[in-house]
DNA sequence: TATGAATGAGAGTTCATTCAT
DNA sequence: CATGAATGAACTCTCATTCAT
């Protein structure tokens, strides 16, 4: 409104615009992840099918139309939704394997971190695979795209690297990172969907025996 | 008209009727399956998200409505769909594991034609999840469900059926069925979403990695 | 921005918050009456059968979406087509009998405009009995049924207080609104059936000597 | 098919031709009425709105389209089933007054019998309102509306005779019988719609004081 | 910044009716 | 005569998105 002469007050000018704008990214960025909140609520209630963005923004406190001001879309809350999930599985991960610990522990802590991740927080999966899958253009560009690969190795380096401590030589231990990722979303799925229920197994203990085997693998020394 | 002699053409007049019966029947049963393919062609290109019964009624030559004449909904398009699709499934499978050859060449043959099926048709795989976890219930009915299931774990039962004759013994058998079909469907999608790409690996190098530690725990007879 | 103090100009900062929600209130209402007369309308010249929201909603210059803005569902129109209705109503008998007039001219008058109201307004008659026929229930709530309902006794409460104060005892003056009524509604669908034509009466006529009998009825003082 | 020679067997050819006609005909009528007995019984169960041809044709042993053969529309079954409607009524109304009862005895039993015919079928009275309402051309041609008419007012005329009889002068006794009439109407419309609840009055009651109080005005000789 | 009004496309489903067989 | 397949229009309702204010 008021003009501020940029003469009057000259080594605080420039900062002050700083300043303004630091504390207006800020803002925003708190009530960007306010609508995030909102949504991974939603979602979490409702699943993905049954969420939609009138009602992520009502609990955000907003009109649907507002929320353009934050995401360019409903896909990009969702790609947004997913980088963020990605923060806290690399939490949940990192916490479950301290650096105190032995490298066999570390490996079992890693992975089964990274597992009960995604077992208490299924809506975290799907939301990773619909993503993936279905998600349009605008919603997951290349450099998001790349961004959250590299968030998700990251988690798996963790176990990965305890396996290379262990001893087991490098091309095994990057193709057991994959490996274990995809043995983990096959049973998580397979828990999801109550899929499980038909082998009477409980998927928890299956990815115990996955992981315990890789351990003596690496232990071995061999692929 | 003309009173025929029942005794005269003994296999003419109540046949007649069967085989018009039969023969409508016959083209009925066609037209669903193709109408199934269509539906199929439509997930194919569009996924199951973006498939919608207009879509499908138009590859089949159809109007929207007329589908009505021969599935009493959407879903239970979805639900005709899958059943076929586990057919199919079942015929890959024994045709990978002949009887003649050994059980360690079964258990390989098995798994492998297992793995092949969804990876050579991704879109079954979608289907499979997307019908088991969020179908209406009118789609899919506890006995499709009970169905569908039976026919899955009968794929399997070839794998872990060999694993048996192998010397795997009892609780570890079954649970490797599931396990192996978790690890399954986790490279399937990691393939599908084009996450493997992260990783650079082979889907199906892994899988046959897996395949192989399996089949050597059932020959040392250990879980 | 600039911080108005509250005691310089008491009536401005909360009021103007007031006053702008009271102004998008009133045009809110408004808009809602807008599509309540456009649908009044679209029944007139076509029934409730052949009423449709699209039609509804083109005639109020909308697309058939937006009422949804504005009322939850077809059948929560028709209920509030109908509560207005009877405001009209009884806004009608209220004026065809004032108080300043004997009993005896009250009877007549609120009686007479009761009939009035329907066989000038035939789609309100309509409308009537098709919500408290059909109306599905999240349309018609027992609460909005009640209120409705109380609504219609109001107003023949007028003509039953009338025969009353001229000497109809208890009973028979309840029973007397309930026949009147009756009598009003068969004339009136009588009517706009074009089914008295076959009678060559003049229902307006039947009208009143059924009310001119009420009314010597009353004042002998009988049931 | 085969041109039968008309001199061949000069006195039976065209007699021949006829009773085949006749013999058509009748199994031609006995179709139809057993297609408006399924009807009948659809509206019964569902009403005029839940009721569709398929249904109809259904309940016939009939698909669909054939009942086409039968009726030129669905409109033109609604139609059939309003005269024969009409003549279960007539037929009721004779019974309730039987030729050897006194004029009084028969007034009041024709009146009850009419009131008790649509109180005990009250779909009966839906399709007839349904009809002269909204019917479309050409279930309703002017011919047959005329002869609908007829009918209902012979079975009214039971009563306006007996009034007639009774000593009420001519205008007055044809008023009466539309003014009955609309009172049924008027009561029958009140318990359908469950209306009459309102009142905590009991219709039949209502009907026969009202039908009390004609034929008093009948015995007085005045209108 | 945030609103709320409005849009337009599209969804699944129902139904009376037609017509070749 | 009866069928069954097929049609096309119509229905209510949902949703992401846009835009003036």
């Amino acid at each position: 409104m008021t003009q501020a002469d940029p003469q009057a007050i000259p080594s605080s000018a420039a900062p002050r615009d700083k300043q303004r704008h630091a504390r207006r990214a800020a803002v925003n960025e708190a009530k960007r992840t306010h609508i995030l909140a909102a949504a991974r609520a939603v979602f979490q209630e409702r699943g993905l099918e049954g969420a939609n963005l009138r009602e992520i923004a009502r609990r955000a406190g907003y009109v649907a139309g507002s929320i353009y001001s934050y995401f360019d879309s409903k896909e990009a809350i969702y790609g947004a939704l997913l980088a963020e999930s990605l923060e806290r599985l690399n939490a949940a991960v990192a916490a479950g394997a301290p650096e105190s610990r032995s490298a066999r522990e570390r490996a079992r802590g890693a992975a089964r971190a990274f597992y009960d991740f995604y077992a208490t927080n299924p809506r975290d999966l799907d939301l990773g695979f619909y993503l993936f899958g279905g998600m349009k253009p605008q919603g997951l560009t290349p450099d998001l795209n790349a961004a959250l690969n590299a968030r998700l190795r990251d988690a798996l380096a963790r176990f990965g690297g305890a396996l290379r401590e262990l001893g087991m030589p490098e091309p095994a231990a990057r193709s057991e990172e994959a490996a274990f990722f995809a043995h983990c979303v096959g049973l998580l799925l397979l828990e999801n969907t109550r899929r499980i229920r038909m082998f009477q197994e409980d998927p928890g203990k299956l990815c115990d025996a996955y992981i315990e085997r890789a351990v003596e693998r690496a232990e071995a020394g061999a692929a």
